[in-house]
RNA sequence: GGAGAGGUGGCCGAGUGGUCGAAGGCAGCUGCCUGCUAAGCAGUUGUAGGGGUAAAACUCUACCGAGGGUUCGAAUCCCUCCCUCUCCGCCA
């Protein structure tokens, strides 16, 4: 959400800004009702005011034994008129909140501006991309061949997109979930959470998820609950509606979830395989910072979540995505993609964001200053790190032997009971 | 699911219709004082919104779990909801 203040006094600056997203959103309905909000609180503040002052004079009149009879009938008008003005004022209140609640949040001044991932910017590159001897194979090929992934069956129980993990498929989404925590906690100072997998209405107005995307989310029937599509939700959540300590920040989580996402819209993309599935598994990177150093922890965050890739040997690419191409709540966003050999193409891994105050101002997460000066809303900034399911995919692809078998990574072998390779002779796991 | 208790400021805790933004205590801050530590004395300390200002100062309004209602006036009365705790039942 954005500053009220901020958008009636930058107004046209604002409309451009958000332009460079693509769409055209016009500000004019914001302003119109903005002033006809503040002109009704001056109206009905001003009679609040002369009630209680009365209210007091009619104290002092009874204690007196005196006739308060006229001075009552007139209080009964001016509360009436409190009463259809307050509701005046709610009306407009919620105009606005839905509109804020729908505005995006403004690009930072260092993303390209652009409109599709055409125009994302290439940032670095790195490791080096595998050479075949032979036609590499997309990994749901080699899944099924090594009898790790089963989509066959998994369509039996729960329909498309959904996946059966095997064997040491299922341990090593298992070593990689362990494996990333495990680097995330001791190396990159994260505080490791478990959270809730549903969350109300509330968390997902917080973090941008509503009201505008609702049809993304599965909803628990009969309930006010939603499955998270992502970590996210909850984690930052979890501060909503409190004021942190200066010396607190920044605060960095990380915790592995499932995610549950409906995938509208994406018919016929991604059909095959793990890669877009309506459940998977992430680990989350979350941090929560000052606005002076969000920008720090941005680059902190991606290279957080770029060393899960360095460690496992996988190829990537790092990309600044243009205004157009960015989420809805986020004002910087790098994706992290991995090549995969089998498609041929980097795909994305992970997506590192710094919402500056946008999600923190939903949410109403704030901080106190030390030297005493008054709460101000906190950055907060998220990245995978990385999508586990995704990340099976990119090992299954770059480490595959002309064979069908797969080599594990070596930092993976202590979470794989040393194991070096899957195959199909030990695919019992 | 059944029965009961309760939700007040950073914390504890008073307050059952009228100067209550809210007594008192603790914690914090600012002075004074005492040779240090401790104690003592005085003052001060919430959030949001409107007006005002270059920014302050200042001023108004709202906020005692949330939302409605009664009333000239509500932390206080009424209704609905949420949450917490205790006991019983059920359960991984």
């Amino acid at each position: 959400m954005l500053d009220t203040k901020f958008l009636r006094e930058n107004l046209e600056a604002a409309e451009k800004r958000l332009a460079l997203r693509g769409g055209s959103i016009s500000l004019s309905e914001f302003k119109t009702i903005e002033e006809e909000r503040r002109k009704l609180i001056a109206e009905v503040e001003a009679l609040k005011a002369k009630r209680n002052t009365e209210s007091l004079e009619i104290a002092r009149l009874k204690k007196e034994n005196k006739d308060v009879s006229k001075i009552l009938t007139e209080m009964q008008q001016i509360s009436s008129q409190i009463k259809e003005l307050d509701d005046k004022v709610k009306g407009e209140e919620e105009a606005l909140e839905k509109i804020l609640l729908n505005l995006p949040n403004i690009p930072h001044s260092s993303v390209p501006a652009g409109k599709t991932s055409e125009d994302n910017v290439e940032v670095r590159k790195v490791g080096d991309i595998p050479e075949f001897a032979f036609k590499p194979r997309e990994h749901s090929e080699t899944g099924e061949m090594l009898g790790i992934l089963d989509f066959e069956r998994a369509g039996k129980l729960s329909g498309a997109r959904f996946a059966i993990y095997k064997g040491f498929g299922a341990l090593l989404e298992r070593a990689l979930i362990n494996f990333m925590l495990d680097i995330h906690t001791r190396e990159n100072r994260y505080t490791e959470l478990l959270p809730p997998f549903m969350v109300t209405r509330a968390c997902m107005t917080g973090t941008g998820q509503l009201p505008k995307f609702e049809e993304d989310l599965f909803k628990i029937d009969g309930w006010d609950h939603f499955l998270i599509p992502t970590a996210e939700v909850p984690v930052t959540n979890m501060h909503r509606d409190e004021i942190l300590k200066e010396d607190e920040l920044p605060i960095y989580y990380t915790a592995y979830t499932p995610c549950f996402r409906k995938e509208a819209g994406s018919y016929g993309k991604d059909v095959k395989g793990l890669i877009r599935q309506h459940q998977f598994n992430k680990v989350e990177l979350v941090k929560f910072s000052k606005p002076e150093t969000s920008y720090d922890e941005l680059e902190g965050l991606t290279r957080d979540a770029e060393k899960i890739l360095q460690r496992l040997g996988l190829p990537y690419r790092v990309v600044v995505l243009c205004t157009g191409d960015m989420g809805f709540a986020s004002a910087k966003t790098y994706d992290i993609e991995v090549w995969l050999p089998g498609q041929g193409k980097y795909r994305e891994i992970s997506s590192c964001s710094n919402f500056e105050d946008f999600q923190a101002r939903r949410a109403n997460i704030k901080y106190k200053p030390k030297d005493g000066g008054k709460p101000r809303f906190v950055h907060t900034l998220n990245g995978s790190g990385l999508a586990v399911g995704r990340t099976v995919v990119a090992i299954l692809e770059n480490y595959q032997q002309e064979d069908g078998s797969v080599v594990i990574p070596e930092a993976l072998r202590p979470y794989m009971r040393g194991l070096e390779k899957i195959q199909k002779s030990n695919m019992k796991g």
